[in-house]
DNA sequence: GCGGATCAC
DNA sequence: TATGGTGATCCGC
């Protein structure tokens, strides 16, 4: 309870600093005076909305805390205890996999031999062209991060540099002689003709070593002469780590973790874990509170944290804490979402909001078309004058990618949003749309094969029918071309302009410019109609459909949109059985059974746990031959290997597919190898339910490589318990966490007590999040990345 | 699927 | 002086 109350007591300008005032912890930063700087924040903020609004927030985390603080006084040493051994082996367990023999394996976890290094730039950290030369030439496959940072793998750079005469690792100071740019272009000749030059040029240049160390200082040497830009990395067997280095001598310095388990332990050690990605202020409070401070204590409250959070968060702080990370760079995968939004002074009226809505639906149009999306969500961002923020979205059946489809969504969502307020005014100073939930190739596929077989064969009328517009068309024109025709912000920086560029101005040229309006409800109604009357394009219009060329009697696009998918149905379904004929076993996809993957794909993903309890439901919503769960899950954990097995028949065939499909529906829609052996995540995700399901194979200890008699799970289990309290985690285990008798503790509903969550949920009002997202995939690319090292390294 | 929240860059 | 934009993810509902 003290803990509590020293959170909670903390003031609450404390509280804000934290959140808004200077984050001395990034590198670099130490210098400065911090209280000086953060006094001055304060003074400059206070009363503002913008302070209201961080306070509330703070209020906001600390309740959070307080909670959690709450739960953790009801946590009993016994609880503790078991969570203790089940956090741990069920970790190990998950991840890295209890599938195959391999002694010593998580050991070479922590030292595959690899060298990773983030490139921090800094300076105008653009990764121009030129570097991006250089980079290229020690690992082609670099991958860049945002426009300041790159990863690369030197690690066969490393190899090939070893047997590199001193020549080719000879580089010149760029100085301003142009003597020197022309050795530095073509120095053979020279140094043959003119001993003395040579010497000269052996006193500008520098020869770099073979080791890992020199290369990235070659590499770093090089960029700075040709582009003046400095940059520190750091040199690390994993993502993570090297991620973390790089940061550690910053400016313009490198550091190196070598791959020794102990090295990483020691550079966790005192490590704060607010320097780890993906640990925020937030989290960082959170932890805070439980006493946690750096990364090893995370280690040591793993018990503690495996009750707090939730799996995914404790699993990562136990990865950060053990130094796990990605080994490899992914190239980015697929995007998921596109947006755009923009800041404004106050915006009160509901002409300009849906003029600025329009105006963000068209540049997300833009930039969607770019890149060839389309997607199904269109969600619509709205920040009051408060700084309170809100989303709205909606998903609908057919995809958007227009701005006129986007806008169609967009603007019924503002619309509900602005009538929640009325009378008063909606009061934004930001707005946003995105849209998500992107077709996927396969989706696209469909949708344009639909399309063209239909242009073929001969029914190419035009399915808008237009028609004059009526009466409210001259409304239309008179009242909102200005606002199609000249942006809201375009007729901002026109009124600023005509008032002496004075912008304190705005409101009232607002005002202006809207002074004839009416009540503010009967003016929504009609801005409502304005906006409907643009989206058809300034015209009536009857919609006929495509399919069966029935005019509709919505002339709403959605509406159209929702009944040419229905007719569309037919079409589909003829596509599909097409595809089935052509079943390509490179792809790994369910494409050769159409029902499955449209309809029970995400059925099949949703009901694992009921397949696994034999309930299969699956099986009965299907007919193609799933014959029932306990086989399916045999022939994936046989004990071949899974990409050996060669499917008997096309019954065969059904069944691995569809088990892929539905086990890891989101990979295999990705990439085109064998995802089973090479994907951790997967093993994560089912590794303990295929112990569950198996019957005819054998469980050997990854830890002590030996045979397990049991077939139980939960034996099991308890046997890699003790083997992994024996070895290898004890080592870094306080004792007390440890006494002797607990190695031999009874592990009991070690499933249910994983869903630790369970136990802190919160019941109440307030927070919804029990737990914290804290993975290092915070941003998409360290994600990809970041959970399948192991088990690829090791097959490797 | 939605909405809020956190995080990185 | 007034407090950004974009994208991703997780959690609870």
């Amino acid at each position: 309870m003290d803990d509590t109350k020293k959170i909670c007591n903390t003031s609450s300008s404390d509280g804000v600093l934290l959140r808004m005032g200077l984050n001395d912890n990034k590198a670099g930063m130490q210098g400065l005076d911090k209280e000086k700087i953060n006094k001055i924040i304060m003074e400059a903020t206070k009363g503002s909305r913008f302070y209201e609004n961080e306070l509330k927030k703070d209020r906001q985390v600390n309740q959070r805390i307080e909670k959690m603080m709450q739960l953790k006084e009801k946590i009993t040493t016994q609880q503790l205890l078991k969570a203790q051994l089940q956090s741990t082996s069920n970790y190990h367990a998950r991840r890295f996999g209890v599938r195959a023999a391999m002694p010593g394996f998580i050991a070479k976890k922590l030292c595959p031999h690899l060298t990773i290094v983030p490139l921090n730039f800094e300076k105008y950290g653009k990764v121009s062209k030129e570097v991006r030369e250089i980079l290229a030439e020690y690992d082609p496959n670099f991958m860049p991060m945002g426009l300041d940072e790159a990863y690369l793998n030197i690690t066969e750079h490393l190899e090939e540099r070893l047997n590199w005469p001193e020549n080719k690792r000879r580089f010149f100071f760029n100085t301003e002689s142009t003597t020197e740019n022309v050795l530095f272009e073509d120095n053979t000749p020279l140094i043959d003709d003119h001993p003395e030059q040579r010497d000269q040029l052996v006193e500008n240049s520098v020869v770099f070593g073979t080791s890992a160390e020199e290369v990235v200082k070659e590499i770093r040497f090089r960029i700075e002469q040709k582009t003046q830009l400095t940059a520190s990395a750091g040199i690390a067997p994993n993502t993570l780590l090297a991620k973390m280095c790089s940061d550690r001598n910053k400016p313009n310095g490198q550091c190196r973790i070598v791959p020794e388990r102990q090295a990483v332990l020691d550079f966790l050690k005192d490590l704060p874990i607010r320097k780890v990605p993906g640990i925020g202020k937030v989290t960082e409070k959170m932890l805070k509170a439980l006493g946690i401070v750096t990364c090893s204590e995370l280690y040591q409250q793993r018990a503690l944290l495996s009750l707090l959070f939730s799996e995914a968060s404790w699993r990562n702080f136990l990865d950060i804490s053990l130094g796990l990370g990605s080994t490899h760079l992914e190239k980015d995968g697929e995007r998921k979402s596109m947006s755009t939004e923009r800041t404004f002074s106050e915006m009160n009226t509901a002409e300009d909001q849906y003029s600025v809505c329009r105006e963000l639906c068209r540049d997300l149009a833009q930039d969607l078309q770019k890149e060839g999306l389309k997607g199904k969500t269109v969600t619509l961002k709205l920040k009051n004058v408060n700084f309170e923020v809100k989303t709205r979205a909606s998903t609908v059946l057919s995809s958007v990618s227009t701005e006129e489809e986007i806008f169609a969504v967009a603007k019924d969502l503002l619309g509900t949003e602005i009538d929640s307020v009325a009378p008063h005014p909606l009061r934004i100073r930001l707005m946003g749309v995105r849209v998500s939930g992107f077709l996927s190739e396969e989706e696209k596929k469909y949708q344009q094969k639909s399309i063209t077989s239909f242009l073929k064969s001969g029914k190419e009328i035009g399915f808008l029918r237009l028609q004059p517009g009526k009466s409210n068309q001259e409304y239309f024109r008179n009242k909102s071309e200005a606002s199609t025709t000249r942006s809201f912000f375009d007729r901002k920086r026109a009124a600023r302009q005509l008032n002496g560029e004075n912008p304190s101005l705005n409101e009232s040229v607002g005002k202006q410019l809207f002074h004839d309006r009416k009540s503010s409800t009967n003016f929504v109604e009609e801005t409502k109609k304005v906006t409907d009357l643009q989206n058809s394009t300034n015209v009536c219009k009857i919609f006929t459909c495509p399919v069966c060329f029935e005019d509709q009697s919505s002339n709403s696009l959605e509406e159209l949109n929702r009944h040419i998918d229905v007719c569309l149905g037919g079409t589909l379904v003829k596509d599909t059985v097409e595809i089935t004929k052509n079943y390509d076993s490179k792809e790994n996809t369910c494409n050769f059974l159409p029902q499955f993957k449209n309809k029970n794909a995400d059925e099949c993903q949703k009901n694992k746990p009921d397949l696994l309890a034999g309930t299969d439901q699956s099986a009965s919503t299907s007919d193609n031959s799933i014959s029932n769960s306990t086989e399916k899950f045999t022939q994936i954990i046989s004990d071949k290997p899974h990409r050996e097995r060669q499917p008997s028949n096309l019954s065969d065939i059904a069944k691995n597919m569809c088990m892929k499909q539905c086990l890891f529906p989101k990979r295999i829609s990705r990439d085109s190898e064998d995802h089973f052996e090479k994907t951790e995540h997967t093993e994560e995700n089912s590794s303990s339910c295929f112990f569950e399901a198996k019957e005819d194979s054998v469980l050997v200890c990854p830890v002590c490589n030996s045979e397990q008699k049991t077939r139980s799970l939960v034996s099991f289990n308890r046997h890699v318990d003790v083997c992994l309290n024996k070895g290898l985690i004890q080592e870094l285990t306080e004792k007390k966490y440890f006494p002797t008798k607990t190695s031999n503790m009874e592990i009991s509903n070690r499933v249910g007590a994983l869903s630790g969550g369970q136990q802190c949920t919160n019941p109440s009002q307030g927070t919804k999040r029990s737990g914290l997202t804290t993975s290092q995939s915070a941003s998409k690319k360290a994600k990809s990345s970041n959970s399948k090292h192991t088990i690829e390294m090791f097959f490797k």
